[in-house]
DNA sequence: CGTACTTTTGAATCGCATCAAATCTGGTGG
DNA sequence: CCACCAGATTTGATGCGATTCAAAAGTACG
């Protein structure tokens, strides 16, 4: 059973007792958890490479990452893994709570901090708590309208247009202020570093934009 | 008002009957919706280029696209438009129904038919209606595993590994029966139609994938 | 102070977008 | 039934932009 290990707590006592306030700042999705549920959470930290669960497992949990990465990944025939989903932060495989059993392996990508839920007891909460389910649904519908969101941007086939597209939807009148490393974006942007560093002084170049540090604004 | 000339039921008499049947078989989100929602519903025949809504706008309506296409704008300040969300069918602007107003426009891009539910109603019957209410969370919950798939196939660099990576998210153990033209496939995976050709030629001629009709298989 | 990582620029290459055009397909109406 | 049309499919030639590999300078952190 691969969440066999997870099973004891082996961390440190000042680490068991979860900083609620700090995870529920770089996690708003956590947030509306429940004290009940809570109290019924396991803390577990994991280094890279390490498997949570895999194709085939029943459902046990509810996984919300909390720092470092975590991937679902199917396998090929060919050998090859195909990332199906990766999460730096908030709640992964949240479709498989409907399924009794796992459709795909997850590993963790990077070492971090995951909170684990058991899963009955998760759904049972969205069954009774009528604020966590409220909470609940708009979290997924706001989920739901990110991703297309950023399906469309990676649609686009030039980086500036990326770089245009991210500023009007994700900024707020024409401004945004990145959270995050540029490499990190260009990432988040389906680019190389290397790409939007040159699209990016190109654009300032033609005076379309402006940049100051992680404040970046579209010049109108 | 935008929604002012949909408030009276100008369609012909055989279509304001919608039916339910054929709707629920090609739209699997409407199967849910309860007797006494649909009962509310208007259906509404679209040219392309209408305005549903305007940014600003009160939230008065869930929308559902049952054929054509609706998109969701927002416009910049050079004049040009940012799509965020492109619907071909299902429901359009989930998020929208936790806020009091519209951030974005919607208009319809290509003509078709769009079923029309009351807010209120519709948020009553989710807080009303179990069933409906657990099948809204894991059509949400499935849209989210959905398009985080497909984010993590746009991000991959080579028409290739966008084909691979279909064919084992989408597939069933290394085959997908597609549902759709090739064209349309390829936009789906953000690439024109030429690139998407000349690619499955070049992978069936090193034997890495068998072609026959509409049934795409890898090959091990 | 050193190490790891990000930021930045350069040069070469490759793959996709683009424009063009021919063929094939399904469906419509004469 | 055939002519015809719109759209999908397929192949070709060309150019551009992103990737890739390489390397230097800047920055945070212990």
């Amino acid at each position: 059973m691969a969440l066999h290990r997870y099973d004891r707590d082996h961390m440190p006592p000042d680490k068991s007792a979860l900083n609620w306030e700090e995870l529920t700042f770089s996690q708003p999705s956590a947030a509306l958890i429940p004290e009940s549920l809570r109290a019924l959470s396991k803390v577990v930290e994991l280094a890279a490479g390490e498997t949570l669960f895999r194709i085939g497992d029943p459902v046990g949990h509810a996984f919300l990452v909390f720092s470092g990465e975590a991937s679902l990944i199917r396998r090929d025939r060919q050998g090859g893994e195909v990332i199906l989903q990766r999460s730096r932060g908030g709640f992964i495989a949240e479709a498989s709570l409907d399924s009794s059993a796992y459709h795909c392996d997850a590993v963790s990508t990077k070492p971090g901090t995951l909170l684990l839920f058991p899963a009955a007891a998760f759904r049972n909460a969205l069954e009774e708590d009528a604020l966590f389910r409220k909470g609940w649904q708009s979290l997924l519908a706001r989920e739901v309208r990110k991703l297309r969101a950023q399906c469309e941007r990676l649609n686009l086939h030039s980086a500036a247009s990326r770089i245009a597209h991210y500023i009007e939807s994700e900024g707020v009148d024409g401004v945004v202020t990145l959270a995050q490393s540029r490499k990190a974006w260009a990432a988040e942007l389906g680019l190389t570093h290397e790409a939007l560093y040159r699209a990016l002084r190109r654009i300032q170049d033609a005076e379309m934009l402006a940049v100051q540090g992680n404040r970046i604004a579209s010049v109108p």
